[in-house]
DNA sequence: CCATCGAGTGATTGACCAGTCACTCACATC
DNA sequence: GATGTGAGTGACTGGTCAATCACTCGATGG
């Protein structure tokens, strides 16, 4: 008989470590352009053994992408945790805060950047609903807000996404300081 | 070689015919995907015959990018005249009606989505912040609104950008209507 | 000592694509 | 009707990448 379920088997181990390298290879490079080379490379790994702990590149993305929207939800979870009794207004000040702190090596934010432009695939846009639904109700649930808070909450997220695409804290001019004002933004890395 | 009976043209003409296919193209596969054949084959022109249009992928993607704004720019400046006299408010609200309408067939709203994901390349990020640019200072000088009003004008525009890229208004789900709750979004084509 | 099984890889394949170049053809002008 | 110029292309090159497969190696168990 073989070992069973006790312990985490060497593949598991391996997948969740390729895991990790995919979202910093995709994070910087996107969807199209990242080779799963460049993932097995990072993972110490040889690009054939990538396909025979994943079944093909979109699956690697989408398993890189389920990670990523789990880490955020922790991370709201754990602001509402900090603002707990307080005011839903309070409450999702305090998610974003953690989002902000979360997304501070700009690998997760860049992740969900990709991730929307490559939504053309049927899988990728699956992911991405699916955690931004995620997203959405935990929101509306641990803050206790209205609809129109929660949708500004998101809204001001993908505000946030835009000006670190663009760099746009570092790029002087009236019109960036306008978009940015008050956006708790990561300092890079 | 030149088809029989095709009739020259100049070659402004080419540029110009070329540039509304590459919109369409790269608004359909994004920048990495999609090959200059494909654009070729829109514009009726071959592949090579692009490369003496445009001295590279990237700088036809740019040019695409440019119109692009530029029709962002022109259809906001309408909005505005619209209500022209209106307090600021009033006068956003007609700029962001006016965008909707725009961008309804989807085009011009999956092109700039896709130039945010491939801003790593300079020319890129470049366009992208002049065009960003633009639009933000026409919406505070012709509104007359301060920046917070601003600045929830374009994040707004974002939120849309993301409800149209995943199809939100159709795929049912309470978080999906929060998120799509009084945004004008474009009908499909 | 042999058999088995899973981890891991090298080599390869088949497709695709950005960019180049030498070339042909249409047209205007003299 | 010869000629120069610019429009437009076919054919090719060098490179990259997703995916596959036959293989090795080491551990485990009988």
């Amino acid at each position: 008989m073989t070992k069973r379920g006790a312990t985490l088997s060497t593949s598991d181990a391996r997948r969740d470590a390729v895991v990790d390298a995919a979202i910093a290879e995709f994070a910087q490079g996107g969807y199209h352009s990242t080779p799963i080379s460049a993932v097995a490379a990072r993972a110490d790994i040889s690009p054939a053994y990538v396909f025979k702990l994943f079944p093909g590149k979109v699956s690697l993305f989408v398993a890189a992408l389920d990670r990523c929207y789990e880490l955020v939800a922790h991370a709201l979870s754990n602001g509402a945790a900090r603002a707990d009794g307080e005011d839903p207004g309070k409450i999702l000040y305090e998610m974003g805060g953690a989002y902000a702190e979360l997304i501070a090596d700009r690998d997760l934010l860049m992740l969900q950047v990709h991730a929307q432009s490559a939504a053309d695939t049927p899988e990728i846009a699956d992911a991405v609903r699916r955690g931004l639904a995620k997203v959405t109700e935990l929101a509306r649930e641990r803050s206790g807000a209205g609809g129109e808070q929660v949708q500004r909450f998101i809204a001001y997220g993908q505000l946030c996404h835009l000006i670190a695409t663009l760099d746009l804290d570092e790029h002087a001019g009236d019109w960036a300081a306008v978009l940015a004002a008050g956006i708790r933004h990561p300092g890079k890395n």
